[in-house]
DNA sequence: CATGGGATTGACT
DNA sequence: GTCAATCCCATGC
């Protein structure tokens, strides 16, 4: 299993999240298949990156390939893959993962059994794993958290697109990318 | 300086 | 279906 490299990333935000789907997440002895990514652009309202650089959405426009975690609501933590050269703002939320590996570990973690409930959701995935905000800005093609190339059963799924989730702004956009016909999706897709 | 809202979740009716 | 939890910081007076 290969790492993706900065020049994947380095592409429109779109393409990201498309390529994105199906690619291994591992961090601290667990993995997981991402099966659900939204795309964020600073072109749209629905984006952190919108209102322009500031000192909270600083690593968004970080180089390609740079890890952005931010605090949602106060309480959870939601990873994103920096996406499209520096000092542009663009990211791909990982909102579900199908888990592979530190099953134990992540059930220890969210204190539940179902695997299917383990990483569906974009706080979950980053409970389940351990991550925090302290792994802002890091490098997802060095690590500590890794992002690699799919396995043989991922190449070639099929992907359903529909609107991002829980947006109050930008709501039309169909962003939101899925492996088609997933169980561990944060939501069904449409 | 005070206020408000958010790329969510889980518990409850 | 509703709602509170809880933090950062942007915004406005």
């Amino acid at each position: 299993m290969s790492a993706l490299t900065p020049a994947v990333y380095d592409r429109p935000v779109l393409d990201v999240a498309e390529a994105l789907i199906g690619c291994v997440l591992s961090y601290g002895g667990c993995a997981g298949a991402i099966v659900e990514a939204e795309a964020y652009h600073q072109t749209e309202p629905g984006s952190h990156a919108y209102v322009g650089l500031r000192p909270r959405t600083r690593n968004l426009f970080g180089p390609p390939g740079t890890a952005y975690v931010y605090r949602s609501y106060g309480i959870h933590a939601c990873l994103n893959a920096v996406a499209e050269p520096e000092g542009t703002g663009a990211a791909v939320l990982i909102r579900a993962l199908e888990p592979i590996e530190g099953i134990d570990a992540m059930r220890a973690r969210r204190g539940l059994e179902r695997v299917e409930s383990l990483c569906s959701g974009p706080g979950k995935l980053t409970q389940a794993l351990g991550i925090w905000l302290e792994l802002d800005g890091t490098d997802l093609s060095r690590g500590p958290i890794v992002i690699s190339e799919p396995p043989a059963r991922w190449r070639d799924v099929s992907l359903v697109a529909g609107p991002r989730i829980g947006l109050t702004k930008a709501v039309e956009l169909p962003w939101r990318f899925c492996a088609a016909g997933s169980r561990f999706l944060s939501r069904r897709a449409g």
